[in-house]
DNA sequence: TACGTTGGACTTTTT
DNA sequence: GTCCAACGTA
């Protein structure tokens, strides 16, 4: 059998076309994964190019899995030396290697959300600024979106229109000195440290391209523009760039992602070759038109249809329930009884939902019936306190300069070393110049309370026992024996409660991740190990033939596929998400909207759109409007079962209602607004005051609804 | 220093 | 409804 058998004339193409700028517009389930594969097969095989000259880079380590197994499967053996991997995997190995020259050493260590989260309070501490008024969430968004654009501090500040974005320049400086004093690197130094570096020194530079002959990058519409200018970089000496993308699936755009890397793909690179893939071997041509109606509403598109020789298919349901529990009742029903029809595996089901809150609600509905289900997403293994404890443990043995991961641990568990001590052990680092870590050395110099000199001592002690060990033992071993070593584990088992439990549960899987590294990496070093652990996420470890229904995400579930599909939540403010209606600009709706065109691509065979009346949101009930996608899909596609507004549903509402005293606002009980799509209606309560007034409206046929006067889109008659 | 209580603020999506 | 920071108490 031939490599380029079983191709279809465009995918042949696509395999075939080796030198030059190549740009694959693949919609979705249109084989992209069989083309990169087959290009890399036919690059080593019709065209004897090594192996590790050929780059292909993905955005998630399971798709990385992927694409090697499948090329393993298609060439029957293992190859070593090629490297497919993600942006963020292939950057640390480089890093690795080259870090000194941007004067980190190699031993750094990765700071995840949480660590950048501490690090950030640290210093609006130090420099004395309202964590109110400077959320650190916001703060980290700004600098990664910096990062992301290549910006450093100081040209960021040039750029900077107000006095807020001026300190959060200042803060963004301090927080990249702390950084590099820690040896520390945040997910998006990864990848711009690395575009420094290349800035930097070319001759470092010029060893990558010259390596990198052949470079392949999936899913281009996701990359940013730090992302960008890498592989602008690393291609600029040969130009045999060939991307795959699909500009209709960039959902992104929040994390930076810009989506005119794709859609001037042609410009940038001289003499593009463009070759759209547009079968889908997927979906049936019902789900196909339903995606086609969704995407249909944006502009700014390349133009291109789907089509399938699958035609007809069941039509897509929709289903309209009381509230999210029942919502979550009726796809866990549907869910029994088509298994139980078709006989089908549970594994060929998944719920997708726009947000990870509406997860608890489907999780009831699905315990109460009884089906297996794993949740991807939401609170990742690697997130739990106990997790971070251990890591952070291991983190240190590592890189002792790692602060933070430092004061996780220094009084966990508890050994008596609270706040003001560590304050006093940091300041007189700072003064000496030297780390914490080694500050604990002199605690007495230190001037920390002579209570706490003995369990400083201590904790000093077992730490560099552990990090002799850490050098002649597997990670297993190590890991353990700080488990037992320092109580932390006989501090959990004392507490005796179901928590305290789950927790020492948690430990034990994790005890068997580092044993199956352990096996799979002899003598495998804790640095590379901690690494791929804080790269790692939950849906890298997910198996599709596990006998269970997936709950996810819809950014999860891209690049998945299953015979039905269950989309939850099709209201205004849950998906299209209340902000990006808020926001007012085009831009943000147009992204919900591919959100949606990617989650209704997602199924084979079977699709069903669920909402709901009235929903809890942040603990008080909420009425939302059905999705607008809803009215976007083709009339003649939807089947629904017949369901009239009763007066009933809402008058029952009303006697819960309580009427608030009013506030000096401009909104007042009894008084009248417009609503732009429900019409004149009277105000029957009032909270709180201003933009911020939170209003009960009656609305003639509609019932009263809740509002938020500074979201809604109201006015006062 | 540790721990329990309380009041306030917030919830998009992830490498 | 939940998480976190701040506060007061042992």
């Amino acid at each position: 059998m031939k490599i380029t058998d079983n191709l279809n004339p465009k995918q042949l193409e696509a395999v075939q076309t080796l030198e030059g700028p190549l740009l694959i517009l693949a919609g979705a389930g249109s084989g992209k994964t069989r083309v990169l594969t087959h290009r890399i097969a036919y690059l080593m095989y019709e065209k004897n190019v090594y192996p590790n000259n050929i780059l292909a880079i993905t955005f998630t380590n399971k798709a990385a899995k992927e694409m090697r197994e499948r090329l393993e499967k298609l060439i029957k053996q293992s190859v070593d030396n090629l490297w497919v991997s993600t942006f963020h995997s292939a950057c640390v190995r480089i890093l690795r290697r080259e870090i000194e020259v941007l004067g980190y050493t190699s031993n750094f260590v990765i700071y995840d959300n949480a660590d950048q989260q501490t690090l950030i309070k640290m210093i609006l501490k130090d420099m004395n600024l309202d964590e109110k008024k400077y959320t650190p969430r916001s703060i980290i968004t700004q600098i990664s979106s910096y990062k992301n654009e290549l910006k450093s501090p100081t040209s960021a500040k040039k750029t900077a229109e107000n006095y807020y974005d001026e300190v959060t320049c200042d803060i963004y400086e301090k927080y990249q000195t702390r950084l590099k004093e820690n040896n520390a690197v945040d997910f998006d130094d990864i990848i711009m440290l690395v575009v420094l570096l290349f800035q930097k020194d070319k001759e470092i530079l010029q060893k990558y391209q010259e390596r990198f002959k052949y470079i392949l990058v999936d899913e281009y519409q996701d990359t940013n523009t730090c992302q960008y200018m890498l592989i602008k970089l690393l291609a600029e000496k040969h130009h045999n760039l060939c991307v795959v993308g699909d500009d209709d699936q960039s959902i992104y755009g929040w994390r930076g992602a810009d989506i005119r890397n794709i859609l001037n793909f042609e410009n940038d690179y001289q003499n593009t070759k463009i070759i759209k893939l547009e079968q889908n071997y997927r979906s049936t041509q019902t789900i196909l038109d339903a995606a086609n109606g969704v995407i249909s509403n944006n502009s700014d598109r390349k133009s291109k249809s789907l089509w399938t020789d699958q035609s007809g298919g069941d039509k897509v349901y929709l289903h309209t329930a009381h509230d999210e529990l029942s919502e979550a009742n009726f796809i866990s029903r549907k869910i029994r009884e088509m298994s139980k029809e078709n006989s089908l595996g549970f594994n060929s089901f998944a719920v997708l939902c726009r947000t990870t809150v509406q997860f608890r609600a489907i999780e009831d509905g699905l315990i109460r019936n009884q089906i297996p289900y794993r949740i991807i997403g939401g609170t990742k293994f690697y997130d739990r306190k106990e997790i971070k404890d251990v890591l952070a443990y291991l983190k240190i043995l590592v890189n002792p300069a790692d602060e933070i991961s430092l004061k996780r641990v220094i009084n966990t568990p508890k050994r008596g070393i609270g706040d003001t001590t560590w304050d006093h052990l940091k300041r007189h680092a700072t003064n000496k110049n030297i780390t914490v870590f080694e500050a604990l050395n002199t605690p007495e110099e230190a001037g920390v309370s002579s209570r706490a000199t003995n369990p400083i001592k201590n904790f000093k002690k077992i730490m560099d026992e552990f990090i002799i060990l850490s050098k002649k033992t597997d990670i297993t071993n190590l890991t353990n024996t700080i488990l037992a070593d320092t109580g932390y584990i006989e501090e959990l088992e004392a507490e005796k409660t179901i928590e305290a439990a789950t927790r020492v549960e948690n430990i034990k899987e994790f005890l068997s991740v580092t044993l199956d590294y352990d096996t799979k990496n002899p003598g495998g070093d804790l640095e590379t190990f901690t690494a791929e652990i804080s790269l790692f996420t939950d849906i890298d470890n997910y198996d599709q033939n596990e006998e269970a229904i997936s709950v996810m995400t819809i950014h999860a579930a891209k690049g998945l596929e299953f015979p039905t599909v269950f989309i939850a939540g099709l209201e205004e403010g849950i998906f299209p998400h209340i902000r990006s209606i808020n926001s007012g600009n085009n831009t943000e709706l147009e992204e919900e909207r591919r959100l949606c065109y990617v989650a209704i691509t997602r199924a084979r065979e079977k699709l069903f759109l669920t909402n709901a009346w009235s929903r809890m949101i942040f603990g008080r009930s909420t009425s939302n409007a059905k999705s607008r996608f809803l009215d976007e899909l083709p009339l003649e596609l939807i089947e629904s079962e017949a369901r009239i507004k009763t007066k009933a549903t809402f008058t029952k509402n009303v006697e819960t209602q309580i009427v608030t005293k009013t506030c000096n606002s401009s909104y007042d009980v009894g008084g009248k607004v417009e609503h732009q799509k429900w019409g004149i209606g009277v105000i029957v309560s009032v909270k709180g005051s201003g933009e911020d007034a939170e209003l009960n409206v009656a609305f003639p046929d509609l019932g009263i609804k809740k509002l938020i006067a500074k979201y809604a889109p109201i006015s006062i008659i």
